[in-house]
DNA sequence: CGACGCTACTCCAAACTGGAGTAGCGTCAA
DNA sequence: TTGACGCTACTCCAGTTTGGAGTAGCGTCG
């Protein structure tokens, strides 16, 4: 008597439906898709990847069709007009409120229970994190301001999406090579004196806060 | 005959371990303490919080004493010997990737799904949620550069940590704010040309993506 | 004296991770 | 020609984490 019961739709569950609103995919290319384009904009496991369309059929939002190619079989994705309309119905919604996983500043936060250097090398490595994912997304870009990209159509999206992942991108590496030049300066990590440097740090936050901010 | 399986230390336990490092805690403090000052840096659920000094104690990182207040108890978690040197072991290791969740961001990649008013909308709220949390954090900035906050021997670290915060609001208030202006002027979210603007959005994030990045 | 809100937690289903495992197929080298 | 890689194309599972519901004592205010 019980109806099958649906698992909740979740925010992956619309990222992939929106790859799907775009072209059809087959389960490894979504999951390549997404190393390759939502890398940083959402970021999720394999496994999961490949059980969530699963669900988008469960809910009527997209249909499979099973493909021979050689002796193996794989499973193409294919939106119906019910999940473009549930689609639409969600970027309606309100977005979830961003949320930041920066292990390094944890690692900040109890510097006092380690050393300078084990601080200092936290921050390089943040540092050369966010100088990495910059070199990595060069060629893509290269190729969006040559060719067009894949989705020549889409370019003033992506141009705003990279827009925002490069300064994010640029703010880490600056803030955390500075942070680790400074730190460098310390001969402990404990009892170092708010200097100037530090104060005018707080201060310049402090000013941020101001309701109405700096029109600047 | 089998050993009572240590389930392994994940990030979450060294932050409460960290805290734990600074002085003793309650359980129901830590989880105050969570969220506000760790609330940007390592946001973790109440029902974790609370579970995971229990795991602490188990692997002698911790220990617990139970209080009366009343008719309550409530427990409270002292590091051990082991803990402070566990705390170091990990000081030294290699920070993980930062992870970065960005529900507007997936919209805006998708935004050629829905309206210009919708993707504005979306962006508007990503924007009012940086500039909140700057202005949440207001008071306790205030309080740190008069009174100098319930740790002054940990200024400088709470610097770093707020400086950083401070830019990467202000850096998402100012990108979001400034995309919902141009979105507004999109009379539909397809076939909209890369015009000046957004051509130089490309090609400014292309720079920074070179190897040795610019000095200045 | 009853409602409300704060303290101080527990419990649970469901979401998600990440690593291991499976298997077909193509290519290059010994 | 055979076997070692590596890519394609997934499944499975144990463990981690979320978030919402639930419980209960205590203080205070009307």
């Amino acid at each position: 008597m019980s109806s099958p019961k649906q698992p909740r739709l979740t925010t992956t569950s619309y990222a992939l439906l929106g790859l799907l609103a775009v072209r059809p995919w087959t389960a490894y290319e979504l999951t390549q898709q997404m190393r390759r384009s939502l890398h940083f904009v959402w970021p999720k496991s394999e496994s999961l990847l490949y059980t969530e369309p699963k669900k988008l059929v469960g809910a009527g939002l997209a249909r499979v069709t099973r493909q021979r190619r050689g002796g193996r079989t794989r499973a193409q994705y294919r939106i119906t007009p019910a999940g473009r309309r549930a689609l639409e119905t969600w970027l309606d919604t309100e977005p979830a409120a961003p949320l930041f996983e920066i292990e390094t500043m944890l690692r900040v936060t109890f510097a006092d229970q380690g050393t300078p250097e084990q601080l200092a090398r936290a921050l390089r490595s943040a540092g050369a994190w966010a100088d990495g994912e910059l070199a990595r997304a060069r060629p893509q870009l290269e190729n969006y301001l040559g060719a067009g990209g894949p989705f020549p159509e889409r370019l003033h999206l992506i141009a705003l999406v990279a827009g925002f992942y490069g300064e994010l991108f640029d703010l880490m590496r600056r803030f955390f090579g500075d942070a680790a030049d400074l730190v460098e300066t310390w001969e402990a990590t404990t009892g170092v004196p708010l200097d100037a440097d530090l104060r005018a740090m707080l201060e310049r936050t402090l000013h941020r806060t101001e309701p109405a901010g700096p029109p600047g």
